[in-house]
DNA sequence: AAATCCAGCAACCGCAATACG
DNA sequence: CCGTATTGCGGTTGCTGGATT
């Protein structure tokens, strides 16, 4: 038993779109407005499927969409925005005004993917680290649906995106809490981890960053201002689930101050006896000391 | 001029999350 | 609460046009 497809196939046209279609389906959604992308084709008398309709205008005819010509800012702050967030391309979009998901990710995987390969100094590459070796990813077993290969240089590079689908906590998190119940400090340190993106998304860290992240006049200024982790193989971003891990990925959470600045790596147990945690709205409230 | 290669990009596909009845 | 429908996202594919042979 697969999966139902979203529309019939038959009778439908694929590929590239014409102009007489841009136009129907323009023409259709100034008229009714988004959404409801199941029924647009019908509706509006387009033998395309649904999600084509929406991709089509969500990338290409949607008003205010800029096309081309990414500027070095821009560009930069793709780097910045990606060693932040990974391949989470729509929040990155979000960030670049006019700028699609489809066309930074291929924009990344055509220009900057490619620099970064080459060497180019000041770039990163996502879920690299000199700890990140093969043997890390395997025999951890609860990373699943990734799908590693490994680069020149010794950085990995992962190509596939896993969502945040739950943060559970080892015993030993859970062991450190109950010692720390007196200490309502370090008591409410930890608890930000201990929820789940999935079900609590305003807890997501990154996603509260980038929510409240300004983009006015000085944004790109500021953004490009950062020093970036020395390391080229360095990100800074937690990550997920797994059955009974907390890991991060790439992350280098928490600094306890600017000049002792500890870095996790894919794989790595969050919980460190002896490190001193600090919920990451923390450093995001700090301002980017912590980058 | 023809054939081949290759980069760039639009579009497709499948999965996960969310909404809804 | 559960099943289904819908939407959104990210990885991948394949077409197109320019460059090279």
């Amino acid at each position: 038993m697969g999966r139902s497809p979203c529309c019939s196939k038959e009778g439908l046209n694929k590929g590239a779109w014409t102009a007489l279609e841009d136009k129907i389906l323009t023409e259709y959604i100034n008229i009714h407005g988004e959404g409801k992308w199941r029924h647009l084709p019908k509706r509006a008398g387009l033998k395309r499927c649904g999600k084509s309709c929406r991709l089509r205008w969500l990338n290409y005819l949607r008003p205010g969409i800029k096309r081309g010509n990414i500027t070095n800012d821009e560009e930069e702050l793709i780097i910045r925005l990606h060693n932040l967030l990974g391949n989470r391309w729509s929040l990155i979009a979000g960030r670049l005004p006019g700028r699609t998901d489809n066309e930074i990710k291929n924009y990344w995987n055509t220009n900057i993917g490619r620099k970064l390969q080459n060497g180019t100094p000041g770039c990163s590459i996502t879920n690299g680290g000199a700890r990140s070796t093969l043997n890390t990813v395997q025999h951890d077993e609860n990373v699943k649906n990734q799908e590693w290969h490994y680069d020149k240089g010794s950085c990995l590079v992962q190509t596939k995106a896993t969502r945040w689908t739950k943060v559970t906590v080892t015993n030993e998190i859970s062991q450190h809490n109950e010692n720390n119940k007196s200490n309502v400090g370090d008591h409410n340190k930890m608890k930000a981890f201990l929820v789940s993106p999935s079900s609590e998304s305003n807890n997501d860290p990154v996603l509260n960053f980038m929510e409240n992240l300004e983009m006015d006049g000085n944004f790109f200024s500021e953004l490009l201002n950062m020093d970036l982790p020395e390391s080229s193989c360095q990100g800074n971003k937690i990550l997920e689930d797994n059955d009974n891990h907390c890991s991060v990925d790439k992350g280098y959470l928490s600094p306890k101050s600017s000049s002792d600045t500890t870095h996790f790596l894919w794989g790595d147990s969050l919980y460190d006896p002896n490190f001193d945690f600090l919920p990451v709205t923390t450093f995001m409230e700090s301002g980017f000391d912590w980058l």
